[in-house]
DNA sequence: GTTAGATTCAAACAACTGTTTGAATCATGC
DNA sequence: GCATGATTCAAACAGTTGTTTGAATCTAAC
C-alpha cells in the first residue's frame, strides 16, 4: 500500500522543501532583512512554528537558502575556469574567464527545474542587502572563486598592477551584482525601460563585451589631468 | 542681553538638523530600514516623539535625508555636463562625461563641512537598499539626470544601438554605486582589501578608464556562440 | 505678568518581530 | 493494539517597531 495518499515522500522532508522554496521566492521579491517569517510560513502553508523546527531561526533559513544556491554555482565557475585553462596552452583571453564567471549563473537560471531567472535575482539581493546576515557569511563562499577568479586575470593581463586589477575586479562584481539584482535597481534610474531584461542570456552577452573592455583597459595616468592620449588607449602588450 | 545661552538660534530649528545629521550618519552605518527611531533619537539627544513631530514620519524622514544629498548633487552633475557641452564645439568624449558624473560626487565627499566620504556611502546605501523607501522616491529624482547623461552619451557614440546604450548605462551605475556603498560590499568579495578604498579621487581615477572602454567596447556578434574575432575588438567605425 | 503658540517630554499605544511552549497528531516500529 | 519518536499545531512569549497622546515646558508678544 502506498501509505500516503499525497505526493511527498517523507512528511517532514516536504514542508522544509516549501519553506526553502517559499522563502527564496520572498527573499528575492522583498529582501532578507524585509520578509517575515509569518509571511514564509504563510506562503509554504505550514505552521509558522515549522521554521525554528527544521532550521533553527531565521539566520538559519537564510543561510541555507543562499548556500543551496551560492555554493553549487560557484562550485561551477571555478570548474568552468579550470576546464577552460586545461584546455588552453597559454594564458586565456579576459572575455574566456568572464565566459566562466556568467556562463554558470546564466545556465543556472535557465534550468526549468529551478525557478529560473529568480535565482539570479535572489543573488542580486544578496549582495544588496547590507549588514548582519552576509557580514560572515558571504565571504567564506565567495572567496574562495574570488582569488581564483583574480589569479587568472592577473595571468590574462600580467602588465596590470595588482591593486588595478582588485580595483578592476570590484567594479566588475558591482555591475554583475547590479543587474542580477533584477528590476528594482534597474527601474531606479532608467528614463525608459532597458529592452530584454527578463532574457539573462542576452544581458550576458551584452555585458561580456563591456566588462572585457573595461578590465583591459589602458590605466589611467599618475596624477595631473592630462587627457589619455590615442596611444594610451592601445593595449600594452602593443606598445 | 543673548537671550539664549546656547549656541542655537531657534529652538525647533536645532533638534531638527540635529535629527537630520543623526539620521543621515545611523542610515549610512547600518541602512535606512535598519535603523530605528530609537537609534535616532539617542544619537541626536532628542526626544523620541521629535521625529514625528518634525518630520511626520520616518519615510519623511528618510526622504527629507536623502533630498538633502541628492538632490544638490544630481543638479551639480547635470550643470557640469551643461558647462562642457557649451564649451565645447562638438560632442564631449565619453572620459568628460563620466567626469561630469562622478566629480561633483567626489567633490561632495571633499568637503569637510559635511561629513566628508559619508555622503557618498549614504548614497550608494540608498541603492543597495531595496524596496519599500526608494521605489517611488528616487526615480523622480534620478530620471532627469539619467536622462540628460544619456543623451550626451549618445551623442558621443552615435554608432552605439540605444538599446545597448541603456544597458551599459547600466552597467556603469551597477559599478559606481558598488563602490560608493563603501566597504560592506567591498570586502565581501575581495580576497584582499582594495588600497585606498577611503579616497574617493584614487576610485575615481580608476574608475573612469574602466568603464570608458566598456562604454565604447565593440559590441558583441548577433548572436551565435563563435568566439569574438580579433577583428571583433576593434571600434565599428574601423570597419 | 499674562497669555498664546510652539516645542519638549514621559508614557502608552497597537502592531509586528523571532522564538518558545506543551499538547495534539502523525507515521511507524514492535 | 500499543508505545515511541518525529512532526504539526494553536497559543502565548518577550521584545522591538513607528506612532500618538496629553500634560509639562519653553519662547515671545502684549
Amino acid at each position: 500500500m502506498a501509505s500516503v495518499g499525497r505526493s511527498g515522500p517523507k512528511p517532514g522532508v516536504e514542508t522544509r522543501e516549501r519553506l526553502l522554496a517559499a522563502a527564496e521566492s520572498l527573499f528575492m521579491e522583498q529582501g532578507f532583512r524585509s520578509t517575515s517569517l509569518r509571511e514564509i510560513t504563510a506562503r509554504a502553508k505550514v505552521n509558522l512554528a515549522a521554521v525554528n523546527y527544521h532550521f533553527g531561526s531565521k539566520d538559519a533559513l537564510v543561510r541555507e537558502v543562499l548556500q543551496r544556491r551560492l555554493g553549487p554555482l560557484n562550485e561551477a565557475r571555478v570548474q568552468y575556469l579550470d576546464r577552460l585553462e586545461a584546455e588552453a596552452s597559454g594564458p586565456l583571453p579576459v572575455e574566456r574567464i568572464l565566459e566562466a564567471l556568467l556562463l554558470p549563473a546564466l545556465r543556472l537560471s535557465r534550468n526549468p527545474l529551478e525557478h529560473g531567472s529568480t535565482v539570479l535575482r535572489l543573488l542580486g539581493r544578496a549582495f544588496s542587502e547590507p549588514g548582519d546576515y552576509m557580514k560572515d557569511f558571504l565571504p567564506d563562499q565567495y572567496r574562495v572563486a574570488a582569488r581564483r577568479f583574480q589569479q587568472a586575470l592577473g595571468r590574462a593581463m600580467p602588465h596590470l598592477p595588482e591593486s588595478e586589477l582588485v580595483w578592476r575586479m570590484h567594479f566588475t562584481f558591482g555591475a554583475i551584482a547590479y543587474v542580477m539584482a533584477g528590476d528594482d535597481a534597474l527601474q531606479l534610474v532608467a528614463s525608459c525601460q532597458a529592452p530584454e531584461a527578463d532574457n539573462p542570456e542576452a544581458i550576458v552577452r551584452r555585458l561580456v563585451p563591456f566588462l572585457a573592455a573595461g578590465l583591459q583597459a589602458p590605466t589611467a595616468p599618475p596624477l595631473d589631468g592630462s587627457p589619455p592620449t590615442l596611444a594610451g588607449t592601445l593595449p600594452r602588450r602593443a606598445a
